[in-house]
DNA sequence: CTCACCTAATTTATAATATAATATTTTTAA
DNA sequence: TTAAAAATATTATATTATAAATTAGGTGAG
């Protein structure tokens, strides 16, 4: 077991089930183990395995029940959303179509925010966006990877100028498909001043209170991302052919 | 201890505790009781407490560390896309709010989900829409209460049919969010058969392949459930002066 | 007196073992 | 052949013990 120090021992197997389940080792079919044989193959206590199994239950990926063991529920039950199995989803998935999932949501969830922001963000966290907005521009003459993470602040901070709870929630989320689109999309568009530029034409529209431009620019600017990947599958497709 | 039938001790012990944290009764500043005396308040082992404490902690609610003990998470993390979380949610705040928080969320996912329904949505999954939507026409002339669960089935088919893993992860919360709605848009609005006619429209948008216009219809649909929300909402704020 | 180090105390983390509850399978008896 | 009963396997719960981590307080050197 990969021995993460940091966490501990139920975190560690939590982890190692988690990522053996999404991957496809244990299914609907073949279920897990008991909680005997985990026991021996990682050399723990049933305490440390049955509190794994209870955390990954709590995530929606398996249930137990006396006498039936542990199953897999159908991955439609499992909590995506949740920071952990995404990280296991990321990491087992090919990312290009990940990705693509990824940018549909963002299309969803993204322009209404910065809508309702633009409708009644208050000051505070309207400054917030300021900031992050500031930090780009500035980054936007600094080495390649230095815009990375106002760029993310930049997002979140629309998602908590939104004043929904549950866009805000999403911001892992966004911040994951964000990361992993970076690494696909920044090699190819060069020009960071462009990008910085696009920011703040969406900040521009939340201050000055127009919902439908602030909607419409972020729109726009996330449609780029999947416009440039719906072409990087494209060739990845033809070039398997 | 309510003692709901059908749940196991840890689950019990996990709503009850789930419940106080969402409701106040704990909170960062004063944190949870020791193990040991969570053991003694419910009369129970230190097994199913700390099963407890696993699972609210894969839903982020808390976190505990040795000698510091267990602590209650900032809100901003608890995960409130949970089933369980959301549930607990919903039975300690005012549900008004929440619904136009329910709703802003919709009017983000559900037009994108039917607009993807309608450019790639297969056979299958659309058949599914249509049998929803025939089930509702024919409650058109039933009882109230009837077309109830064939209204739930429609929006969840169409999240299915998006194609999309992380839309149709929504659908629970999306569940959840149309219950609370239809408690307080149903007894207005009257006319079922009308009801039946716009959610006929979104399906024909998808079926015929009209992306822009299922999105459209969509929008329009839950627009009008939060127009009455809103005009509900300043209603009850009249009242109150 | 101050600061680094050590010690003690508290609480969760892990382990080990025992018993109960539950659901499946096998056996038994009508 | 079928229905009831017994045996069995597995998780659920309880109990006890020990380890590890973190905080607080004390102690001694400088």
């Amino acid at each position: 077991m990969a021995r993460l120090e940091n966490l501990n021992l139920s975190q560690q197997v939590t982890n190692e089930l988690g990522k053996a389940i999404i991957v496809g080792d244990y299914n609907t079919e073949t279920g897990l183990p008991t909680e005997a044989q985990l026991c021996e193959v990682y050399g723990i206590s049933r305490t440390a395995v049955r509190e794994a199994v209870k955390m990954l239950a709590a995530k929606g990926l398996i249930s137990s029940r006396p006498r039936q063991g542990i199953r897999v529920e159908p991955a439609d039950n499992w909590n995506l959303y949740d920071t952990s199995v995404l990280k296991w989803l990321l990491e087992s998935s090919p990312s290009l179509y990940v990705l693509k999932e990824f940018l549909q949501v963002r299309l969803a969830i993204e322009p209404q925010a910065a809508a309702l922001a633009a409708r009644k963000g208050d000051q505070a966290a309207i400054a917030e966006i300021k900031m992050a907005l500031d930090k780009m521009q500035a980054a936007a003459d600094e080495p390649e990877g230095v815009m990375h993470e106002p760029d993310l602040a930049f997002h979140t901070a629309i998602l908590h100028a939104s004043g929904n709870r549950f866009f805000y929630q999403l911001r892992d989320f966004i911040r994951t498909a964000l990361h992993v689109s970076i690494q696909h999309t920044t090699p190819a568009k060069g020009n960071k001043q462009a990008i910085a530029e696009e920011h703040f034409k969406v900040y521009n529209a939340i201050v000055s209170g127009d919902p439908e431009r602030a909607k419409n620019m972020m729109t726009y600017m996330i449609d780029e991302a999947m416009a440039f990947i719906e072409k990087e599958i494209a060739d990845k497709e033809a070039a398997a052919q």
